[in-house]
DNA sequence: ATCCTTTAGAGATCA
DNA sequence: TCTAAAGGAT
């Protein structure tokens, strides 16, 4: 234990050690977060307080719940895996297929993702003759899930006016189809389980008995439902509830476009009475510049729980400012900067450049690739994502659960077998009479057609035969090759890489297998801490079998699989293991660090975004996305914008970021005059390729005043009540002369040149 | 079945 | 400007 609680600082200290009640740690950024959770659940387990078996950890993310247990096991001496530490959807799924029929689900119900789930609804739309003009799947899509992440179904879901109603109906009709053919969606399985714990009590009571302590990750990021979730399990409420240890960031809160709720913060002080919130605000990261523009930048934010970072580590390097005069201009800058970083010893992969928006990666990479200097960009196509790993993935799909329908009509021609348009809009209508699923529906079509779904029927049939005693791996093989599906991409001309990726299918199986185990005989876990499962009995005279954290006592290795290739698309892998710049959004830049960071584009309607800037709470999110990208750097820290900027095909001229005007002047060192250079004498630049329309014209006609109006585009001006403004677009001349001009966020306005009180700045 | 043209839309993410 | 997806032509 001396080592577990060695060189922790006060207040981790205080906050591994809390009694077992709940608690709120406000973990400021690289304030040692995760060492707080890991430790905190060993020190739980060294003392005796609970068995692992006692213990839930939440996270988000894949990466954050293996990050923990690889933590735990150098931490603890026994076997992690018996632990329940997953995402919300990993432990969810777990929970459901163990209790599938309690919750209503045949044991093989598969897992929609976001593509699945949008051609399943665009399906829908079309089986029920629904104008997808008048009703966009993405926005019934949304509707469904942003009211599953409420915790609504269908019927409580308020409907004001037609168009809802409507949206409600076919929510309903999404439930309901969902159900035939034995698929959820991401939010179902929270939702289900949910559902499930709140009405089958002898359930919920054993889980609640089960889970004393229950860690959560990133708190700030939950929705309405996983907070929900979260008292079920606690028990909230009840005599004796669970120790919900909560670890969050309210600055670092930056999705609230996908549901999460900060406010959650404050309820959980309230609801789960916590006596204890622990503030972790010494920073362990950057160094003093780089924090205090952080601070003083947060503080702008009004509804904040409090918390300022301090560091041991000096003031170092001032934070660098740029301003470019084009988007190429701030690209090579950034190299040139990364060129002479690298060259004092800095490794590539400890430098990233990080955008608001993903179109801005594209300038920079081209400028990187001219360079030729490696990179990495994240957030590209996962593995899973991949349209020949989906295809392979829908016939083991089909082979477990036949009445996927999305699997068959993925696989049902592909390869070719002849089976068209014709013959699947027959099945279909068969299948809609009989109220079954397309499998089930093939033996109702005659004909060709009929003979030609038949033999796909058969195809999926003997593969199942085939592979019925096969491991995992070797039933992947076999179905790659009864499929046709390598046959096929050997024959076309650009199908190497997808070979090699369906052979990469067959290795992921292997990993999988030996990380589950699913390969051993015995149970993989038999350490004495691990407790075994427990027999319940529900009114139904069913036994229901505890849910073990262990994969193999709830489903099949195919089903585990398949849930795997779902819950966990795989990295994007883009060329890993070079020594290569990061490029990456700011949301993806969350919870990862480098020496020296490049944040780029800072520009009114690109950061903040202009779809935010209009609400308080959306500029508040802005800032705050800001926040956790000053945050990402140790050592070195460069601020970039752009004069002109080209986005969807027009040249864009932005004014700077109102952000440059809440960071603390003494930390920052401007490269670039922080006033406009005058336009006269510039040296040949992009600037000398922005259009003058009208510029000419006016400079010949400044008579009525003096030399002082001659205005031109790109010209930034004062005025008196709508602040800053870039002049974009200037017509007419003389007197008649008008422009356009960009007032951040007052908008876009038309001034009268002549008239109104304008100040060069 | 495949290829080509047209059109709309372009913020961020994870499961 | 670029991309993806849908619709139309061969």
């Amino acid at each position: 234990m001396q080592n577990l609680l060695h060189n922790l600082n006060p207040e981790q200290l205080a906050a591994v050690t809390l009694p077992a009640q709940s608690a709120l740690i406000l973990a400021g950024a690289g304030s040692g977060k995760t060492r707080v959770l890991t430790t905190r659940i060993a020190w739980l387990i060294q003392t005796g307080q609970i068995s692992p078996g006692g213990i839930l950890a939440v996270t988000f993310t894949n990466k954050a719940a293996k990050e923990m247990q690889t933590r735990l096991s150098a931490m603890l001496p026994i076997n992690t895996r018996g632990m329940w530490i997953g995402t919300f959807h990993g432990l969810c799924n777990r929970l459901l297929r163990a209790h599938h029929r309690d919750a209503g689900l045949p044991q093989t119900f598969q897992i929609l993702d976001s593509g699945d789930q949008l051609s399943f609804i665009k399906r829908l739309l079309k089986a029920n003759h629904i104008d997808d003009e008048k009703f966009p799947p993405k926005t019934l899509m949304y509707f469904i899930n942003s009211a599953k992440d409420q915790g609504l179904r269908a019927a409580q879901v308020d409907a004001s006016d037609d168009f809802n109603r409507k949206m409600v109906g076919l929510y309903d009709l999404y439930d309901a189809q969902c159900q035939r053919e034995g698929v959820v969606d991401f939010a179902e399985l929270l939702l289900r389980t949910y559902e499930l714990l709140s009405r089958n009590q002898p359930l919920r009571e054993h889980y609640q008995e089960r889970f004393r302590h229950i860690l959560v990750d990133e708190f700030q990021d939950t929705n309405d439902l996983q907070y929900k979730w979260l008292k079920l399990m606690a028990g909230a409420g009840n005599r004796r509830p669970n120790a919900v240890f909560a670890v969050g960031d309210d600055d670092q809160s930056i999705y609230a476009f996908r549901g999460a709720n900060v406010g959650n913060m404050t309820a959980f002080e309230r609801e789960f009475e916590v006596q204890n919130l622990i503030k972790l605000e010494q920073n362990y990261r950057s160094h003093g510049h780089i924090l205090d523009s952080a601070n003083i930048l947060i503080a702008n934010n009004s509804k904040r729980l409090g918390k300022n970072l301090r560091t041991d580590a000096g003031h170092g390097e001032p934070v660098r400012v740029m301003e470019a005069s084009s988007d190429i201009q701030e690209a090579n800058w950034i190299i040139d900067e990364a060129k002479n970083l690298i060259r004092e010893g800095s490794a590539r992969s400890e430098i990233a450049i990080l955008y608001r928006s993903n179109a801005q990666s594209r300038v920079i990479e081209h400028a990187l690739f001219t360079a030729n200097i490696p990179y990495r960009v994240y957030g590209g196509q996962r593995f899973f994502e991949r349209a020949e790993i989906k295809h392979a993935i829908a016939y083991l799909q089909l082979m477990d659960n036949p009445h996927n329908d999305s699997a068959f009509l993925r696989v049902v021609n592909f390869p070719t077998r002849g089976i068209g348009a014709r013959s699947i809009e027959q099945l279909q209508d068969a299948a809609r009479l009989h109220h079954i699923s397309l499998y089930a529906a093939v033996p109702h079509v005659a004909g060709k057609a009929g003979s030609a779904l038949a033999n796909f029927v058969r195809l999926i049939e003997g593969a199942r035969f085939e592979t019925q005693n096969l491991p995992l791996p070797e039933m992947v093989r076999v179905v790659l090759d009864m499929s046709q599906l390598l046959v096929h991409y050997q024959t076309e001309k650009e199908g190497a890489d997808r070979i090699e990726n369906l052979e990469q299918l067959v290795n992921a199986a292997v990993l999988f297998v030996s990380e589950e185990g699913f390969n051993k005989e015995a149970p993989a876990f038999t350490g004495p801490a691990v407790r075994q499962p427990v027999l319940l009995t529900n009114g139904a005279n069913d036994v229901i079998i505890d849910a073990d954290a262990a994969l193999p006592t709830v489903m099949s290795p195919l089903s585990a699989f398949l849930s795997h290739a779902s819950l966990e698309a795989g990295d994007n892998q883009a060329q890993a293991g070079q020594d290569a710049m990061q490029l990456m959004t700011v949301h993806s830049a969350k919870g990862l660090e480098f020496d020296a960071v490049f944040i780029t584009g800072l520009e009114e309607g690109l950061f903040p975004h202009e779809n935010s800037a209009q609400e308080e709470a959306g500029l508040e999110e802005e800032r705050r996305l800001m926040y956790v990208a000053i945050t990402r750097a140790r050592k070195r820290l460069y601020l970039s914008f752009s004069q002109t900027r080209m986005l969807h095909g027009q040249t864009r001229y932005n004014m700077r970021s109102r952000f440059f005007d809440e960071l603390p002047d003494e930390s920052i060192k401007w490269l670039s005059p922080k006033v406009q250079p005058s336009w006269f004498g510039q040296k040949k630049s992009a600037w000398d390729e922005v259009p003058m329309a009208g510029v000419n014209q006016i400079a010949q006609n400044f008579s009525q005043t003096s030399a002082q109006q001659s205005w031109r585009v790109g010209q930034n001006v004062e005025h008196a009540k709508f602040g800053e403004g870039v002049i974009v677009n200037i017509e007419g001349s003389g007197t008649n002369a008008r422009a356009h001009i960009n007032f951040g966020k007052f908008g876009m306005k038309l001034l009268d040149l002549s008239i109104a009180k304008l100040e060069k700045i």
